[in-house]
DNA sequence: AGTCTCACG
DNA sequence: ACGTACGTGAGACTC
């Protein structure tokens, strides 16, 4: 995608007439434009085709244009286009009323408004505009829209996303919601979606809004975003972080786009037969609960659940939750099941057969779509503290693979009849890029040879060698592992051992004395944090702390643990970002017609023709060995492992 | 709306 | 002395 020259050009010029002043240049450009007023009745409703065709002109004629679209669903895969609108400075701007119907009770609504204009008619114009490649489309959370649009037929390039820009400009403890943008760099309160559409039960949808409302809150959108996209390009540019938001966030919209567009094959049959299984089994369990505790009561009432047990029961051992309730969680449970508290064993069977019904079997069917029949969740780009993507709508980011019956539910993803889903995954990719950044020896080589991780660490620490060692002494290893990658702590790591905190801080001691470098590493990156306020990834990520230094020791101690854990998490997370943004054109040039359709976090999954799926896993593992390139070389060697089945499960 | 619990990397 | 392993999202229950 090529960067338009006149945005860039403009942005220089911002920068170069605000030089010579004495505030800095984000401040003064803001200030500026908070003396632009918001005055909603100045914004134009658009409803003749004459009119249309000047703003669009008008646009045409410029380097940007601001655009959002209003929809009447948040599920942009199932949203009608109900209204566009277009800012093309700031105050300026317009709403373009396509799919206004009059206000009233559902089907009982009085039917299509009159002044607007014919929606395919007008769509028709937008394309143009959407699709001129010389206009910088700006959006807040640009994805939405493009998605929205791309069922209709238009794509739009060339893009920025204000959402993003916040994003990379500050990662922290702050949000990138368009309304808090607003009035964090502009000191304005927007309309907000809730006073034009109402909350609750009585919200409506922005079909049935008054157009002179949605007006006044559609261009007023268009309007801020503009306004934020000046201040925040400009920060971006003062910090130097144009890289990171050109080649970790821009490019990853449109893939993103695609992938939720796509959606995954999700097979109603198995989820239904797995439910009916969970169910019956559940109930069975549910009636020796019952007899067990003596009396009928919610076994999904955790207070219920604390009552009985260390109430009634009066069972030793029980811990209080923050708010001083019993503690029923599994670890809890998993205490009295060790005592031989058979009710404990019994409520985490029938817990885990809760979950899997409620939170897979009965809510993914939900979430196939009827037009294409699959499964499309959302990524949020800008929700993590780390650089990670999250999913929602459903998530599919925590499908079981843990025990047997949860690992079943990937059984229900599938591929259609003649194609094949390719799973593959970066082996300990957060260990090697520990590696690489604490520039540690002889974790280093382990990885150049291919050898355990996890029984290295043990043979250097215990002493025993990799050949024959005992389950147990890796197990401990493997735990230590993952706590050094959290900002270990000898709590943390008793509890996870279910060791005294005095064993599980020799161990930690041990560590560090075979391992020094991890220990300075850790020692620079907390004191990088208290320093600057951040820290980084390896190509230059930014993740805020902003409360590194509190005054309280416990919350300035967790900080100071996810000040380790950030750069860690986040570099894996840019390496695989980088992956999925080589992956669609290295794909092409080979010719092979997969698509990708999940991520997580470490995994990417596709679809693609049966008789490709060895070539597909080919390079799709070669893209996401060589992602770090050529940006960066690590040190040490990453590892993929790809394999292609019929459904997830096989595949995984 | 907040809490608890639990699914994932 | 302080309460924790890091990062998420969702469903059920409670108030």
């Amino acid at each position: 995608m090529p960067e338009p020259e006149k945005p860039k050009a403009l942005m220089a010029e911002m920068h170069k007439s605000h030089r010579n002043t004495e505030a800095t240049p984000e401040q003064d450009l803001a200030t500026s434009l908070r003396a632009i007023p918001v005055v909603h009745s100045d914004y134009e409703t658009v409803t003749t085709m004459d009119q249309l065709d000047r703003w669009i002109a008008a646009a045409l004629n410029q380097a940007y244009v601001c655009i959002d679209t209003e929809t009447d669903s948040l599920d942009a895969m199932q949203a009608n286009i109900i209204g566009v609108s277009l800012a093309t400075a700031p105050g300026k701007a317009c709403y373009i009323p396509l799919g206004h119907q009059a206000a009233g009770e559902g089907l009982f609504g009085g039917g299509m408004l009159e002044g607007q204009i014919n929606r395919d008619a007008a769509l028709a114009k937008i394309k143009l505009l959407c699709e001129a490649s010389h206009v910088l489309k700006i959006g807040q959370n640009i994805k939405y829209d493009m998605l929205g649009l791309s069922q209709r037929g238009i794509s739009i390039h060339p893009i920025d996303d204000t959402m993003l820009l916040s994003y990379v400009v500050e990662s922290g403890d702050v949000g990138h919601g368009m309304d808090e943008l607003s009035e964090r760099h502009l000191g304005h309160k927007p309309i907000s979606f809730k006073d034009v559409a109402g909350s609750g039960k009585g919200q409506i949808t922005f079909d049935r809004v008054p157009i002179d409302r949605a007006t006044a809150y559609a261009a007023e959108d268009a309007d801020i975003t503009l306004r934020l996209w000046m201040v925040l390009k400009d920060k971006l540019i003062h910090i130097k972080k144009t890289t990171v938001y050109e080649t970790l966030e821009r490019p990853l919209i449109p893939v993103l786009m695609q992938m939720e567009r796509e959606g995954v094959e999700v097979d109603r049959g198995v989820l239904a037969k797995l439910s009916s299984e969970f169910a019956t089994k559940q109930a069975a369990i549910e009636i020796e609960i019952h007899k067990l505790a003596g009396q009928p009561f919610n076994i999904g009432s955790p207070k219920q659940l604390g009552d009985i047990l260390f109430g009634k029961m009066n069972l030793p051992g029980g811990r209080k939750t923050a708010t001083g309730a019993w503690s029923t969680d599994a670890d809890a449970l998993d205490d009295l099941a060790a005592q031989g508290i058979e009710l404990a064993k019994r409520v985490l069977d029938w817990r885990q057969l809760a979950k899997l019904r409620s939170t897979y079997t009965e809510a993914l069917p939900t979430f196939i779509n009827p037009k294409t029949g699959r499964v499309h969740t959302s990524y949020a780009m800008a929700s993590t503290s780390t650089g990670r993507l999250s999913s929602t709508d459903p998530n599919l980011q925590n499908i079981p693979v843990r025990t047997d019956d949860g690992r079943r539910i990937r059984t229900a993803f599938v591929a259609p009849q003649g194609s094949k889903l390719i799973s593959a995954d970066y082996s300990q990719i957060e260990l090697r890029v520990l590696a690489h950044v604490a520039d540690i020896p002889q974790l280093k080589k382990a990885f150049a040879d291919g050898l355990d991780i996890h029984a290295m660490t043990a043979s250097e620490m215990f002493g025993v060698p990799i050949e024959g060692m005992d389950s147990s002494v890796r197990r401990r290893a493997k735990a230590i592992n993952f706590g050094i990658i959290y900002g270990i702590s000898a709590f943390g790591l008793s509890n996870q051992l279910s060791i005294s905190r005095e064993e599980a801080g020799d161990y930690i001691r041990t560590y560090f004395k075979r391992f020094p470098g991890i220990k300075d590493y850790m020692e620079q990156t907390k004191a990088h944090a208290r320093a600057q306020g951040y820290v980084e990834t390896i190509f230059g990520r930014r993740m805020h702390f902003p409360r590194i230094n509190s005054p309280n020791p416990s919350e300035k101690a967790f900080l100071e643990r996810a000040s380790i854990n950030a750069p860690i998490q986040g570099s894996a997370a840019d390496i695989i970002r980088r992956a999925m943004i080589r992956m669609m054109p290295a794909l092409n040039e080979q010719g092979l017609k997969a698509r990708m359709l999940l991520q997580v976090h470490d995994e990417l999954i596709f679809e693609c023709p049966a008789e490709e799926s060895k070539a597909t896993a080919e390079l799709v593992k070669k893209v996401m060995i060589a992602a770090p390139e050529p940006a960066l070389k690590l040190s040490v060697p990453l590892q993929v492992d790809a394999r292609a089945a019929n459904n997830w499960d096989e595949a995984h």
